[in-house]
DNA sequence: ATTATTAATCGTAATATTGCAATTAACTAA
DNA sequence: TTAGTTAATTGCAATATTACGATTAATAAT
């Protein structure tokens, strides 16, 4: 199949994973990382600074953007991407509340 | 390709990605709350919570075995799992450095 | 010994992901 | 207008993932 059934999962159970799926590849944080270091950068920029093909980063670019974890605005012939500090605070307020549930169990193992 | 270029990126990045690989599947997600909530169970129970195939889950428990966020010990003709608390903990504190980049960052959209 | 139970593994199909070259679209500069 | 710059998109190949039925292996029960 290679789909994954998501009318079988809570609404909580997908969010989680769909974030957890975006950061789920080393480029993708790789330009966040960036993104955070340089507060805004090209699209170029990033060809540049990782060393993955435009096409390839580009791609990626559209993954982080399609969940707002990050923001692209044309400028000229360029586009200028930055984080979406309120959609991040958001991914990080959702996978904290699922990392946290160990606090409320007792360990067994 | 389907193959990421991990030799291209550091071991922070490629550790990153591959926790929140783990967890971007809500069956994984579904996993590791049931196990939480139960603090441990079989296999069996995790098909009947969950309804995917038993080969399916399988399958999903290998994959968060082979991270250590989980443990299965042999009990019989049963495997009981449970969450591995001590990898748990590594992989919140890995996850929690990287999404604590934004407080060192000023915002800028 | 035979049968039942449980979970891992194998084989397979469908779909997704990753990566890149080539092209396209949109704007700038000459 | 023409040429240059930038990034998105298209098309493609290779690999990975997801899912399940069938089988296997290991133990337990009869």
């Amino acid at each position: 199949m290679g789909l994954a059934k998501t009318e079988i999962f809570t609404l909580e159970q997908n969010t989680v994973a769909r974030f957890a799926k975006a950061l789920g590849h080393p480029a993708r944080v790789a330009i966040l990382q960036h993104l955070f270091k340089t507060n805004q950068c090209i699209c170029g920029d990033l060809v540049l600074e990782i060393g993955l093909a435009q096409a390839t980063i580009s791609q990626h670019l559209k993954a982080l953007k399609s969940l707002s974890l990050i923001q692209g605005s044309v400028e000229g012939t360029k586009v200028c991407y930055c984080v979406d500090f309120k959609n991040w605070a958001k991914m990080k307020q959702t996978l904290s509340v699922f990392f946290d549930q160990d606090l409320n169990t007792p360990k067994c193992c």
